[in-house]
DNA sequence: TGTACATCAGTGAACGCGCGTTCACTGATGTAC
DNA sequence: TGTACATCAGTGAACGCGCGTTCACTGATGTAC
């Protein structure tokens, strides 16, 4: 059941790696797709986990730190499982549609950074130049209401910017996009952090 | 030799949509990967050549314009072409690797969105104050340096940052990972695209 | 203009392989009396 | 403490399928004389 092994996102090569024969994760999952969505569960959990703790490590005082903290925790953690980092953020799986409760594990790593910044916000108590009603229906604002109480709604889609800024950042780095561009990946990726750190964080 | 169809990236099935038997496909590649690589090159030019044309639709003298009509265009292509899409930037192929000459047909996209920055640096002939020396080995000059002529080093930085953040932007929307957050697609990409164009075009 | 031959795009059968899934089974572990 | 039986994790053979690749072939098109 501890499946730890890099999944190839094939069952019988997840059986393999767990030295057990195919049919035996019959008992565990009804079908492929289920076994498939268990791993996904699993890696979003494993990332998001992996992402909180580095969060909490820097102190709630310095939320550039802990951004910075979040963000290099995620890219550790893709860099270390680049096949399970492809299995939630590459291409999608071709006949495979994730249910319904894979949403809530998937919006854990991306609390981590919208909590960092919420935070933030209610903390400085500045009140930012909103351009609140340009934003109207933009976004989704009942979930986004629950993850970042209390924040502009401007600071919260460019939450969303950030967050996909980084990860397409990682995705780049991953899959091969920067060669002949970016020569200290490291560098630019903290720059890159920096600079999202900017947009979301309140100034001062 | 017509590949117009949407590869599944099998063989086989892109003889099928060729109406073809898979075999006949050896006379024109002497393997799997050649027919991969290219579809792959040919999928790059398409893009690239569908925002060139974008971009150059845009009056010169607004390099806005021309920033939102190109990065639109590449996410027009991007839902048009979802299976391509996922071939460039989407998980790579287990066990294919891209040989050295799909470099060139890949930048080309990107060169369309460097292009307008720096022909607007240029003519803006504005010296921003550059973080100059702290950039030092962060990008490969040579190769910018023929892309991006005459433009600082920071904004070479954030072109890069701003390239892969538009392509995140579109894949988290293309894969699914907006799902309960961003309500107005449409708006949020360009919402993203005018940040986007306020970090790497010259002000005023 | 007509025959002989080379070229070459595409066919179709076959191969070995890994896949997801099924099914009857084995054998160890736990429970009842 | 010892026997009888149920539970249950895992086995191993088999299935049908799509894949990449091979190979001998067919038949239309082009060229030579």
């Amino acid at each position: 059941m501890a499946e730890k092994g890099a999944p190839g996102l094939s069952l019988r090569e997840v059986a393999r790696e767990m030295g057990v024969v195919s049919s035996a994760l019959y008992r565990y999952f009804p079908t492929r797709d289920d076994l498939l969505t268990a791993l996904i569960v699993d890696a979003y959990n494993d990332l998001g986990a992996f992402a909180e703790r580095a969060a909490h490590r820097a102190p709630r005082s310095d939320p550039r730190r802990q951004f910075h903290a979040a963000a290099s925790a995620i890219r550790k953690w893709a860099m270390t499982n680049p096949n399970e980092y492809a299995l939630l953020y590459g291409s999608p799986v071709p006949g495979y549609e994730a249910p319904e409760f894979t949403v809530e594990p998937a919006a854990r790593v991306a609390l981590v950074l919208g909590s960092i910044v919420g935070d933030a916000w209610r903390q400085s108590n500045g009140v930012s130049a909103d351009g609140g009603s340009a934003m109207k229906g933009l976004l989704e604002t009942r979930n986004l209401d629950g993850a970042m109480p209390g924040v502009p709604e401007a600071v919260r889609a460019r939450s969303l910017m950030v967050w996909s800024q980084i990860f397409g950042c990682i995705s780049f780095e991953l899959f091969g996009h920067y060669k002949g561009t970016v020569r200290n990946a490291n560098r630019f990726f903290a720059f890159v952090v920096d600079e999202a750190a900017n947009l979301v964080l309140p100034p001062e």
